[in-house]
DNA sequence: GACGTATATATCGAATCGATATAGACTGGT
DNA sequence: ACCAGTCTATATCGATTCGATATATACGTC
């Protein structure tokens, strides 16, 4: 997915690792390490998806290929498993704006659906531990309820942004 | 971090693998993979901090012993550092009812105040982001934006927690 | 022009993931 | 009784990612 995320930086413009890096904490949700990250680079540009435009000094900007342009397009048209990651879904979700809006909303949609289903297994889980003599730690249950909050909150969000999309009709 | 977890969960009572997979999973942050989980047992019983005591059929369970509970306790006692992740700040709550009051809420502030420090930042490069015209993407945007209503959220719970810990002066 | 700080690339070992293999235990149907 | 299917459970593999550290260049400032 790290590729993917780089794949999907460069295609606004030549970048070099450093600024990846920035570019993807920006984000919010991903401090990639540089253990990470160069690596994925050197491993994009073997594959050709991406090549190296010298920068000043130390550094190396990168540059997407045509063949970085297909795995780009493969990869973000590639329907989201269920197994999707937390992180794997926001990388997907920056850069949604490249697919249509119809396609837009089957993702968001089946995010959606994802976190609902979680969210009633939270509740059932929660509900027994509270039941339970055992599991009557104080903090234990209030991470549990806080994550539950937290989902509710994503959930409220994603049909935030869904009603956006279906709302502003003139857009794409 | 997972061996921290390991321990903590095996300070109530024996657990075996696919048992303490479930529990990490259902306290609603981590699904640890067996590809973790199984080498850290090994790791854990190589360090002599736990023992396998047979289970039915299959099961191997495992006890926590004296050396377990000397490491639990020194890593449960250090102070969380500032590079500390999310994650280990969970795990860190998961079992803050074995610390005394007074050190509960200073790790609860000290979370606290990391957060505000990221908070801030993500202001700044929201509003950044907003005011250059090359990331205008709404759906960057709509993550970087997200990702801030959830860190005020946590900061939120956080002060209720804390609040709960100085209003219930009777409490340990 | 020396000094400290921010920028930048690189690499190492260890932890973790995701997928897969294997097999015992329980359940329901015939 | 037996077989099929599903759930439980341990184990292992290769690839990814992390966290720490090393090193070098650019830049401001005194």
């Amino acid at each position: 997915m790290l590729d993917f995320a780089v794949l999907g930086l460069l295609m606004e413009r030549a970048r070099h690792g450093y600024e990846l890096k920035r570019a993807l904490g920006e984000l919010g949700f991903w401090k990639v390490s540089f253990g990470s990250l160069y690596p994925a680079l050197r491993r994009l540009e073997k594959r050709g998806a991406i090549s190296a435009v010298s920068g000043t000094g130390r550094r190396k900007a990168y540059q997407i290929t045509d063949e970085g342009l297909k795995i780009f397009d493969t990869l973000l048209k590639a329907d989201p498993d269920a197994s999707e990651t937390e992180r794997a879904f926001q990388i997907r979700l920056a850069f949604l704006g490249h697919l249509p809006r119809e396609r837009r909303v089957q993702v968001l949609e089946g995010r959606r659906t994802k976190l609902s289903t979680n969210l009633k297994s939270a509740r059932e889980i929660l509900i027994d531990a509270r039941s339970n003599t055992e599991n009557q730690d104080r903090y234990r249950l209030a991470l549990m309820e806080h994550a539950m909050a937290t989902t509710e909150s994503d959930i409220a969000w994603l049909d935030g942004l869904v009603a956006a999309e279906r709302g502003v009709a003139s857009q794409n």
